[in-house]
DNA sequence: AAAGTAAGTAAACGTTTGTTTACTTTTAAA
DNA sequence: TTTAAAAGTAAACAAACGTTTACTTACTTT
């Protein structure tokens, strides 16, 4: 029997984000992929349910697990407090700025109701995105070192700024200016450690 | 001569957002509207001029000039930094977690490219949004109170958790314990303004 | 080398899309 | 009370939508 073509695969999902990131997720449409892909729209249709399964399956398996893996590599949830937060915050610098595709898809994550609702469910079913981070930030509240707050307000606090910086740097390329630089994160993110520390 | 029906226009605006909020924005079609409005899709075309003239409508005039309203009350950039942050903070707060359908556009104004680029182009056209704000920070900056950092970054470090803050609590309205309350909007902000401070 | 089967295509399905046409209603001004 | 004109409606337009049907291709297995 005929076997899958891969390649085929990976242009139906690398596509869809880029039309998602450059039109927005409201003017991905089959045809339209279908066609930018240079595939029968039935193709896409062996791989996929329907639309709203390729929406889920590229915004949970393709984008939030490779950003999951990018974020905590050479990351312990052991590690010091102060050295696993930048380790986070680079990590997540590099890996969204470098993706930008996926990084719009991240930012509908939050808006669409369908990917939203997709995200808490696999959230609540099969164990937490971001695991390590969860024990991490649990860990130093244990030891005194952090202030003693619910993990989802935590998170609020430490990691929210990172992502609208990375959102400015992309945004804004057609600036004379690039103010957000590698330097600047890491300063930012000293300032956020700071205002967490007990 | 026949004068518009202004509650219509006002329908017509309110059911989008709740559309919008509901469904998503890639769900929302100008004939949906029109039945969910009990108004024939003609009479959407005498107030805008096409969907995308609706949306960025609805997003600039609508949804942030209420937003920018609400935050800027009873707040005066001549405010002490911690009494200006707290009062702007309890305001967003305030103001999103009544007007969830308001908040669901303001993000998608982060992921859509149409309402993305509508914003900047009113922030560089016809002076910036939150100008109060602006001067507030740059006051701040000149004292020497708070950390130098370009506007966009203190703006990302200051104000990014309250916004995830607020979409929490709306998201997880059908939790058992709801975590977010305004004590814990207060206690946030204090760790936000201790970091930035010099 | 032949057979079997899933992958893949081209073209089309009925529906819904954004928008318009042709017409009716409403109301302020004459 | 008539009239001008914009507001509003019902119905329809072509185009695009998500998805499927009918068929062909390509590759593994025997």
């Amino acid at each position: 029997m005929r076997p899958k073509n891969l390649v085929k695969e990976e242009a139906i999902r690398s596509i869809a984000l880029q039309i998602i990131s450059e039109e927005g997720l409201e003017n991905l449409s089959m045809q339209k992929l279908a066609k930018a892909a240079n595939i029968s729209p039935r193709t896409i249709y062996i791989k996929y349910e329907n639309k709203e399964d390729l929406l889920i399956k590229l915004f949970i398996e393709e984008v939030l697990g490779n950003y999951e893996k990018a974020i905590l590599e050479n990351f312990d949830p052991k590690m010091a407090f102060a050295d696993g937060m930048k380790r986070l915050w680079l990590n997540t610098f590099h890996y969204l700025k470098n993706n930008k595709p996926a990084f719009s898809l991240i930012r509908y994550g939050k808006s669409s109701p369908l990917l939203n609702k997709a995200f808490q469910e696999k959230n609540i079913q099969q164990g937490a995105f971001f695991a390590p981070i969860h024990t991490f930030l649990k860990t130093n509240v244990q030891t005194g070192l952090i202030a003693d707050l619910p993990h989802d307000v935590l998170s609020a606090l430490l990691f929210s700024p990172i992502q609208d910086l990375v959102a400015e740097y992309l945004d804004h390329l057609n600036r004379p200016l690039q103010i957000i630089t590698e330097e600047v994160i890491l300063t930012s993110c000293e300032i956020v450690i700071k205002g967490i520390l007990k």
